[in-house]
DNA sequence: GAGTGTCC
DNA sequence: GTGC
């Protein structure tokens, strides 16, 4: 067993990095990805090599995420509607700057919140998130709908990885020494939520620059 | 430039 | 699971 540390719904991953279990259970996030995916829909980007990424992806907030021939970046508008993404819900602000708070990173205000959606059979493989220009800043990743199985590692690619399952309101955070460790999500097992339907839906928090 | 994918 |  874990001691206590932080209370019984927190789970410590490593040095800087945790899951606040049940953190983000609110009916009102998905709401609010709903009416986000009215403006900008989902869709599959492309990796630069020209691979299909699985998850469905969208964005709010000042700055989005996006990947395709020209690379990895983050930039206001979103390529699909030539306008800026929806503006980040003063609701998604204050959840992630209170789940930053809990896991010992005060003062987060993220800038982007990228959204991926994931139905069964996808996967995403193991990465860093380092597009950010602010690595001082955390992590903040809310997970909705059904359950996944996290791959939480180090720094190096050659670190060993961890196994943690993640259920609907799980948040996990990481920043300070974790910020750039590799982690990634196994594909996704067949099955069907009350809030979601046949669907994982992954908010990730970044203060991108 | 790219590996959030695919091959061995 | 690994390296690319």
């Amino acid at each position: 067993m874990q001691p206590d540390l932080f209370g019984p719904r927190d789970d410590i991953l490593a040095p800087g990095a945790m899951i606040l279990r049940g953190f983000a259970a609110q009916p009102e996030i998905l709401a609010e990805v709903t009416r986000i995916a009215a403006v900008s829909p989902f869709r599959h980007m492309q990796t630069p090599g020209g691979r299909p990424i699985g998850v469905e992806m969208t964005n709010c907030g000042a700055l989005g995420w996006v990947s395709d021939r020209g690379g990895y970046r983050y930039q206001a508008q979103d390529p699909l509607t030539g306008r800026p993404w929806p503006p980040m819900p003063a609701g998604f602000v204050a959840l992630a700057g209170a789940a930053a708070a809990r896991a010992g990173f005060p003062g987060f205000r993220p800038d982007a919140c990228l959204i991926n959606r994931y139905v069964p059979g996808v996967k995403m493989g193991l990465h860093q998130d380092r597009d950010e220009a602010d690595l001082g800043a955390p992590i903040v990743s809310v997970s909705l709908g059904l359950p996944a199985t996290f791959q939480f590692g180090g720094p190096e690619r050659r670190d060993p990885v961890a196994k943690h399952g993640l259920a609907h309101g799980d948040v996990v955070v990481w920043g300070g020494p974790a910020r750039l460790n590799w982690h990634g999500i196994l594909t996704l097992k067949p099955g069907e939520h009350p809030a979601t339907g046949a669907a994982r839906i992954n908010l990730t928090f970044r203060r991108a620059r």
